[in-house]
DNA sequence: GTCTATAAGAGGATAGAC
DNA sequence: GTCTATCCTCTTATAGAC
């Protein structure tokens, strides 16, 4: 298990990485072997069923790399609004630092191919609600009813998958950066007359 | 300025209408051609530079169409939360009538293309911009400082965008009817102490 | 198991008839 | 102005050598 081929983990890599900023049409399996510089016979040797494969594994990859970051961050803020702003100002710096952009959401991919797929669209929606499990569980430790918890855990999806679209659109972190700042009033529980 | 010829509408239309759901790459011109029945030759004389011609040409459409029914809702409900509420709610019904869902915005192209077509990327900047404005003012009228409702006008559009994605990836509008939901919770303003 | 060469087809774009 | 036939490139996928 800790020894596995390499092979097949660069693929995974690059091809997460490619996919998540230009989408799955927008990127050929050759920008994929040039990039990772694995051939592309190896390629359909691990993946027999060709690109749509590869993708579903990405998605998986980036599924758990990005249940990963929320995790770390919500642990280390005990915190609800503590801990959702700092999450999404873990989005900002990705755009801020001028670097790459890796590891962001599968928004991309599910925008386009959520029609024309679904083996794709499944994995995108068991991804979506896997994340959003866990923004839910943190809305019920601050003291939410599931039902409101669940709603809440998907306004914050939303914002952080339209954050990041807008980001990408701006190519600025600004948008991210506005968002992060409102979280506080947002989510400041309040009485509210119905 | 009434008596356009229509052929150049229509192919408007119909890639407008494809773009949204299938994104950028996921949409041939033989998809445009066939479900337009226009042929190739007339897309090319009123589009010579071709796709992305056309496909800002989509974009700059949805954009008028989108601002239109902002505005109209905007009128309707003059009270800032029944006015966003009601907005998400138009959002969530194209998805629940099991039509096809049209007028949605260009995430999914902006998603695709933000990074590999500046004429692109600048057009569906220039939509979000746009209709980003009409959110602020709305958020002004309702008494923000102005860099508060900018920061609210891109909280707002990011949620509707992100909505949608999930709407499409769910294929349910129920995310939609959430986040309309939890709005007049999001939004109503209380004093938070810094 | 790993890689190269090539097939088969779809894509966008063009030329030129009418 | 409108449409048809065709080109060329790029894409996915495969066959088969090593």
């Amino acid at each position: 298990m800790s020894k596995k081929p390499k092979a097949k983990d660069v693929l995974i890599d690059t091809a997460s990485r490619l996919f998540m900023v230009r989408g799955y049409c927008g990127v050929g399996l050759n920008d994929i072997i040039e990039e990772s510089g694995i051939p592309k016979g190896s390629l359909y040797y691990y993946f027999p069923e060709g690109k749509e494969q590869l993708a579903i594994a990405a998605i998986e990859n980036t599924k758990r790399l990005v249940m990963e970051d929320i995790q770390r961050v919500f642990t280390d803020k005990e915190n609800l609004i503590q801990a959702l702003q700092a999450y999404v100002y873990t989005l900002a710096q990705m755009f801020g630092e001028g670097e790459k952009p890796i590891g962001s959401p599968i928004g991309t991919i599910a925008g386009e191919k959520h029609s024309t797929s679904e083996p794709i669209r499944l994995a995108c929606e068991s991804t979506f609600k896997d994340w959003q499990a866990v923004y839910a569980k943190k809305f019920i430790a601050a003291g939410y009813d599931e039902q409101q918890a669940n709603s809440l855990a998907t306004v914050f999806h939303a914002l952080t998958e339209g954050g990041i679209l807008l980001a990408f659109t701006m190519k600025s972190g600004q948008p991210l950066e506005q968002i992060a700042e409102q979280i506080p009033s947002l989510f400041t529980e309040r009485p509210i007359e119905k």
